[in-house]
DNA sequence: CTCCTGACCTGAGTGC
DNA sequence: TGCACTCAGGTCAGGA
């Protein structure tokens, strides 16, 4: 589910609450989420201080004193912030009590299919951490350049779809937000990755910001599971110019959109202005 | 190495 | 209503 933009929504509703709190309570409701949690979480976060809330790629970082908690929201996760104990609902699998100047906020991790994760590592471990050491640089930040993707492009025959999925060599990009890059840099998802050069390879880069950039300030894009901490939908789903429009007329020159399967996933375009 | 497939899970939607 | 089937914002192990 939560790519970037709807991980970077998550991280800016929990910073205010998070930052500089007191987890007071962790309450750990299963062994298990896509993997055994730490047998020692809650005894390792109850009691800390948070210094700082960041994110990598679809990762939510919580910086403690001597360590670092991760929150990977996988497919269907979500994350809500509460200002009273909240009915429990169903899947409801980790519950956080944080408390700040005396007020309280509890923040629930809500996950039904279960793909998303929680670990808890040293700080002194975080970058040989097996989902952070091999990720690609942040495609926000200056270390995603033009001579970057260039370079990486050289040589790979994947679709430029698959290769953009890879987040060893981009992260954080998921399906709807390749599909929408793609889009609005006139690149089909079939395109062969190392023939995207010259004047698609120019376009691509500023249309992956330009669509994360978007998203972000709309808080996302809201399908199914995807909600701001708040309750609130993400409101980019109204800007999908490809994602999910099988047959709508293309916002630029109203042939059908089409949708085909690619390793596995759908993928949006237009035929005419994607080559 | 690179690339592709299937597996992990639950719930919503569709068609009969 | 019920049932069978397909599909879903992600990743990872295993095999070609």
């Amino acid at each position: 589910m939560p790519e970037l933009p709807e991980v970077e929504t998550v991280r800016r509703a929990l910073t205010p609450v998070m930052t500089g709190a007191t987890i007071t309570k962790a309450d750990i409701r299963r062994p298990n989420l896509r993997w055994d949690l730490a047998p020692d979480l809650a005894a390792r976060l109850e009691g800390q201080n948070i210094v700082d809330v960041t994110r990598r790629a679809k990762i939510i970082q919580v910086w403690l004193a001597q360590d670092v908690m991760l929150i990977h929201l996988g497919m269907s996760g979500s994350i809500r912030i509460s200002d009273h104990a909240p009915n429990g609902r169903a899947h409801d699998h980790i519950e956080w009590q944080v408390s700040q100047e005396g007020v309280k906020h509890w923040i629930t991790f809500n996950d039904p299919r279960r793909f998303g994760y929680v670990d808890i590592l040293r700080r002194a471990d975080h970058d040989s951490h097996p989902s952070l050491a091999a990720l690609g640089p942040e495609p926000l930040s200056d270390a995603f350049s033009e001579a970057y993707l260039e370079d990486k492009l050289q040589g790979k025959t994947v679709p430029i779809k698959s290769f953009l999925l890879d987040q060893r060599q981009i992260a954080g990009l998921g399906n709807i937000y390749v599909c929408e890059a793609l889009f609005r840099a006139g690149i089909s998802p079939r395109r062969r990755a190392d023939t995207v050069i010259g004047k698609r390879a120019r376009r691509l880069l500023p249309s992956i910001r330009d669509v994360l950039e978007a998203a972000i300030a709309q808080g996302g894009t809201s399908l199914r599971d995807h909600r701001q901490p708040d309750g609130k939908l993400g409101y980019f789903v109204q800007s999908l110019d490809v994602y999910g429009r099988e047959g709508a007329p293309c916002h630029r020159c109203a042939t059908p959109i089409k949708a085909i399967r690619q390793s596995g996933r759908s993928s949006f375009y237009c035929p005419l202005c994607q080559r």
